[in-house]
DNA sequence: ATGCCTGCAAAAGATTTGCACGCCA
DNA sequence: TGGCGTGCAAATCTTTTGCAGGCAT
């Protein structure tokens, strides 16, 4: 059903060839250095379109909206307060558990989002050496 | 150290009455209704103050942030697409494991917010109705 | 007097929309 | 020719900030 037009090609690889979490902005200069100027406009449209395809999944964290490949199996995200980096993980129990509790309150369960936020290995070894200095 | 000023006693005493998740603009609307006309400004800033003081909790869902009172023991949230209804559920099992996840990507956690969405029992309800009908 | 709180209006950041134009079936 | 996609600018929505008082200590 998608039309996949130069812009939203050059979108749709950015995001391939990347594990990175984008957000429109980021997305936008990114391709603006690679030759691609494509307003930003087009890249929210684009950005929907794509997800609604199914071509890319998108996660609300904060303020706004991150999109990364869909490309890989489902996951949650471990996300760094100090640095903002984004890491990954699955947990098959936890998964479980929603359905779970989804069936418990008979609610007919289409999706999560489950965020951990704290601080990052490299962020917490680098608060402690400051620390010591 | 928060000073409890009328504003913030206002909007505390919204917030502790009910079980809502508050955004600021309907808590505004709220508060004006019950003869408390309080500037969005000092809304916002009143609504972190008590954040900050632990009074309330804010969860940060899609787009804008909501707020409920804090005085409940932890939980998480099943969020309805439909009706926006949020009903909350806890489960000692899924808590568990997220700190199983931390301490094996060496994540310093200090928090996290797990969100299932779907369709409310009521509304799953309503939409079968409306099918057969 | 000093510092924190308030209200208004303006500013900010993220995202959406109106509109005219261009492209391709 | 009609419909969809694009780009620009303007609009929108949520939240923050600057600034001039005000209140309480």
């Amino acid at each position: 059903m998608i039309k996949l037009t130069a812009q939203r090609q050059a979108i749709l690889d950015t995001i391939n060839q990347s594990n990175q979490h984008w957000d429109a902005e980021v997305l936008a200069r990114a391709l603006s250095d690679a030759g691609h100027s494509i307003g930003i406009a087009t890249i929210y449209r684009g950005l929907t379109a794509l997800e609604d395809a199914g071509l890319i999944e998108a996660i609300h964290l904060g303020d706004k909206k991150r999109y990364e490949r869909s490309d890989k199996s489902h996951h949650d995200h471990l996300v760094c307060r100090v640095c903002g980096a984004i890491e990954e993980f699955f947990d098959a129990h936890i998964e479980q558990r929603q359905h779970d509790v989804a069936k418990q309150y008979e609610f007919q369960m289409d999706g999560h989002q489950l965020l951990i936020f704290g601080t990052c290995k490299q962020c917490f070894n680098r608060t402690k050496q400051g620390e010591k200095a």
